[in-house]
DNA sequence: TTTCATGTAACTTTATCTATTACATGAAAT
DNA sequence: ATTTCATGTAATAGATAAAGTTACATGAAA
């Protein structure tokens, strides 16, 4: 299976864009992100619809954040960029004739729905502004750790 | 995305043989799964090695079930299969140096992990014999219909 | 000894995510 | 005005992983 890494990349340079005064460019976010500036812009774009960005064209140009810290979920984020499918585990048949297989899947639908629940809510519950968080309390530590 | 569908298969595959007297080929495995021959044998490799089918060759050859039905859970089937990944979501790097990075890897990795674990426990509470269960139910069920 | 069926390596196909190129649009600086 | 900078987006190429296929070896039963 070949995993997509879109929402990881994309949190990473929405705690850059936070942690930098104006807009940064699709070709720095790229450094950060050891990735393409066209990536960049295209994996943004969703969420510049969902209006949690903001890009300006020309000099001075690039992306800023146009959302709540406080209020922005990973959730919103992940609705941002489509839903992407969370799981690389599937059914092979999503309407099998066969009731064997319909036993199969609806108990793999019924574990894997409870799971993708749990995991939406979780998402849901952190935001934009704890990992922020987080990231003060890492960067205290590994100063703590200098000084000594 | 391109998801796996091993497991749903696998397990497709299982009923069958439980449902079957008498080994079962690949060939007609395959059928069932409208699959290949091959990769039937592929698939089914791990879970011989785990000691959950046995495999014969020659004439009337093939495929049987040598586990507990009753005891056999679907993450038993998941372990045989080499515990493929869950996820189709995974973080951009594993090991970054920025700790904006970190703190975004952390975050989503510990709500992974967690639906992660509740999605293992849920496999693993659930066996051949309750899947076995629900099909005949569903057989119950369609001729119920078919009588009225 | 022929036939059937698995075991497995090697290769091809297919699907999907990522990267790149190319060019259009528009805003700011000169 | 015109140049420069930066995004917007379509189109194409590359990379990767799962599934499909071919080919041939192994071994058991008829």
């Amino acid at each position: 299976m070949k995993s997509s890494s879109r929402l990881s990349a994309v949190l990473h340079a929405l705690m850059h864009m936070a942690a930098h005064r104006g807009p940064m460019t699709s070709e720095v976010l790229a450094q950060c992100m050891s990735t393409h500036p066209v990536v960049v812009r295209r994996t943004m774009s969703g969420l510049r619809e969902a209006g949690l960005v903001t890009s300006t064209k020309g000099h001075n140009g690039g992306w800023s954040i146009a959302c709540d810290m406080e209020k922005t979920t990973i959730r919103d984020i992940h609705e941002a960029l489509g839903e992407p499918a969370v799981y690389a585990i599937a059914n092979s048949n999503d309407a099998p004739q066969c009731l064997l297989e319909q036993a199969v899947n609806a108990a793999l639908d019924d574990a894997m729905k409870e799971a993708e629940a749990l995991l939406l809510a979780r998402f849901q519950s952190l935001t934009l502004a704890q990992i922020a968080g987080d990231f003060t309390e890492r960067l205290r530590q590994r100063h703590r750790h200098k000084d000594h």
